[in-house]
DNA sequence: TTAAAATATTAACGGTGTTAATTATATTTG
DNA sequence: CAAATATAATTAACACCGTTAATATTTTAA
C-alpha cells in the first residue's frame, strides 16, 4: 500500500519532470526548436513515452501556458492593494511590460502564438482561471478608475481592452523585431526595454487627462 | 539575341511563378502548411529546384512581406489627400484593421511572426522602403494632429508608436484568437470585427479628448 | 504464481527544410 | 557544325520532425 503510493508519486513525478524539461528547452531555445524527441532525450526516454502523459506537442504547449498565466496573475495579484484605482492601472502595465520582457518566451506562448482551441475548447468546467483573472483584475481596474472619475462617458470593457491591446501591442511588436526594424529608422531607439516604457507614459499622460 | 532575351524572360517568370503559387497556397492554408515541397508540386517542379531562385524558404516568406506592406501602403496612400490630419489618423486606424481583418495571412507575415532578421540586415542601400511608408506616414499624421492643437506637450514619436500598438494590438489579439477567448468570458462578444471597431472608436474619443 | 493492467520501447509512416552530386539543356566558342 | 562550357533541373540523401501501431517489459491484483 505505502509503497504503491510511492510509485504512483514517482508516476506523477515523470509528468512532471517532463514539463520542467520542456520548459527549461523551450525557455532556452523556443517553443519551434523544442521536440519531443529532445525532451526524451534531455530525460533519458523513449520519444514515444511522452505520449503516455500527454496528448501532444499541444498540450505541453498549453501546460506550460496555463504556467505562464499563473506567473502573470501572481504579480497581479500583489497589486490588489494599490488603492488608487488609476495608479493600479499604470502599475499593471508596467508589470505587464516587465512580464513580457523577462519572459520572452513564456509571453510568446501565451500571447502570441496562436491559441491552440482544442484544449481551450474542452473549458466544459469553465477551467482557464488564470487567464480570466488577468482581464479581470484589468476590468476591475478600469471600474475603479471611473470610479475616480476617469474615463466618463467610456464603456469600460472597451477601454480595458483599449489597455491591454496597447500595452500588447508594444511587446509583441518588440519581441518580433518589428519596433527595433521601423523604430530604428524613424525613433532613435532609446535603451531596449525603455521605449516601450515610455511609450507607455506616454499613454498614461493620455489617460490623465482622460479625468 | 532576341530569343536569348525572350528565355531570360521566361526564367524570370519561374521566379514570378513560384511566387504566386506560393502566395496562394499560403493564403489558402497558412504559411506553416506551406511547403517547398508542395510549393514545387503544384508548379511541376523538382522541389530543389526552388533553391536555384530563393535562398530558402524565409526568402519566399521576406519577399511575400513585402508585397504585403506594398499593399497595406497603397491603401495608406490615398489617404494622404483627407486634409484634416485628424480625420486621416481615425480612417487610418480603420484601414488597418480592415486590412488585418481581410488579410490575415499577409498580416500574420508582416506583423506577427519573427522578422527574418538575416533579410533585414541586408537592407545596405536601406532597402525596405515599403514599411518604412507606413510608419513614416502615421508620423506625419501624428504632426498634423498636432499642428491641430492635437497631443500638445505629447512626443509624437510615442503618440505615433501608442497608436500603432493600440491598433496592432487589437489586430494580433484577435488573429490569435486570445479575443474570443478572453472576450467571450467577459465581454459580450459582438460581431466579428465589429469589436475591434468598437473598441478602435473609443480610443478615437479618448484621442479626440486629446485637444 | 498467474492473469491483467500499466508503463516503456522499437519500428514505422509521412512529412519537413536543405545540401551534394548528377543529369539534361541551352549557350558560347573553336 | 562540333566541342566545351555554363545554366537549369533532377535524383539521392541527410537530419530532422510529430505521431501511431505493434511489441516488450515491468508492476499490480487475484
Amino acid at each position: 500500500m505505502g509503497r504503491k503510493e510511492k510509485d504512483k508519486k514517482q508516476i506523477e513525478d515523470v509528468r512532471l519532470r517532463i514539463l520542467e524539461v520542456a520548459k527549461n528547452l523551450f525557455l532556452k531555445n523556443g517553443f519551434e526548436a523544442t521536440s519531443i524527441r529532445k525532451i526524451a532525450a534531455e530525460i533519458q526516454l523513449s520519444p514515444t513515452t511522452i505520449y503516455l502523459y500527454y496528448k501532444d506537442k499541444g498540450e505541453i504547449a498549453y501546460t506550460l501556458h496555463k504556467e505562464g498565466f499563473k506567473l502573470l496573475g501572481e504579480q497581479f495579484f500583489v497589486l490588489q492593494h494599490v488603492e488608487s484605482g488609476f495608479e493600479r492601472l499604470k502599475a499593471m502595465g508596467k508589470v505587464y511590460l516587465n512580464f513580457a520582457i523577462q519572459n520572452t518566451d513564456f509571453y510568446q506562448l501565451m500571447f502570441i502564438m496562436k491559441e491552440p482551441i482544442d484544449f481551450i475548447a474542452d473549458k466544459d468546467s469553465c477551467q482557464w482561471e488564470e487567464g480570466e483573472f488577468a482581464f479581470g483584475a484589468l476590468l476591475q481596474t478600469v471600474l475603479d478608475c471611473k470610479a475616480e472619475g476617469y474615463f466618463k462617458g467610456l464603456n469600460e470593457n472597451n477601454v480595458a481592452l483599449n489597455v491591454w491591446s496597447l500595452v500588447h501591442g508594444l511587446c509583441s511588436l518588440k519581441l518580433q523585431g518589428h519596433l527595433d526594424h521601423v523604430a530604428s529608422a524613424h525613433l532613435h531607439v532609446p535603451e531596449d526595454r525603455d521605449l516601450l516604457e515610455e511609450a507607455f507614459e506616454t499613454f498614461v499622460m493620455m489617460l490623465d487627462k482622460m479625468k
